[in-house]
DNA sequence: CTGAATCCCAGAGGATACTG
DNA sequence: CAGTATCCTCTGGGATTCAG
């Protein structure tokens, strides 16, 4: 691993670091399903095939996660110029190592859901109940 | 780990799963942020300490997305009752968890953010470039 | 110092229709 | 099938002000 990533990680939290950039393209829930779901099937996958694994993500965020993905060289595209066209999207070197890390706050997700969800359920409880009315 | 977690993961795309709901708190940069430097400092953290770290940071979403930690049960939220107020934030045992993955994002994007920000270049590169007018 | 409350708006993102 | 193009809604999030 790179040292320097280590070493002046406070810059991490400068605005003007050039990673802020590459943490945003990842802190984005559809970019994190797109590369889950790329590297859980493990194999080329076509856009509808994607379509329809994402449940209910949109035709236009879709294609621009994917692109944005394939800009930032984490997922290639490649098109057979076929009639009905056909377009497959796999995850790139760089793309592997992304998806696992972005599978692991997945799994962690699904792991801890119920545990999460039950804090939550106590937090709004408490939230809603206003003290007592003074009577 | 939770064996249910790998066995459904086909379940975490779809769009009714809860999971969803835990994933989608982490998928946002500022929780990100946040949580990672909670855990790099490794102690507990006042406000506007957290504040003057987190460059670029709003009071608001400062705010607003420690009560969305908080509630989850990933921060803790301590309030000592002197003039002037002080209140320490703190990752709790789940917090610390979900810091280690959120900060492992952020060090690979350090660490490859050059990288991707040459193919992001190479990119917008052929895209601005339309091909050579016929003559 | 640690927030809560408002105002405001650019832009994220959904729905729908059209095309090679 | 794999998009592009529009339209339109809603909300993330910034700036500012006020309060305990």
């Amino acid at each position: 691993m790179d040292t320097t990533a280590r070493a002046d990680w406070k810059l991490t939290y400068r605005r003007d670091c050039p990673s802020r950039t590459v943490i945003e393209v990842l802190a984005n829930k559809w970019a994190l399903y797109v590369l889950g779901a790329l590297r859980r099937y493990d194999r080329p996958m076509r856009f509808n095939e994607l379509r329809r694994v994402l449940d209910g993500i949109t035709q236009k965020m879709l294609t621009q996660t994917l692109r944005a993905l394939e800009r930032d060289g984490l997922v290639s595209r490649t098109v057979y110029p076929t009639v009905p066209p056909r377009v497959e999207y796999e995850l790139t070197a760089l793309g592997v190592e992304a998806g696992q890390l972005t599978a692991a706050i997945a799994d962690w997700s699904v792991a801890h859901a119920q545990e999460i969800l039950t804090a939550r359920g106590r937090f709004d409880e408490r939230d809603a109940a206003p003290p007592a009315p003074v009577r």
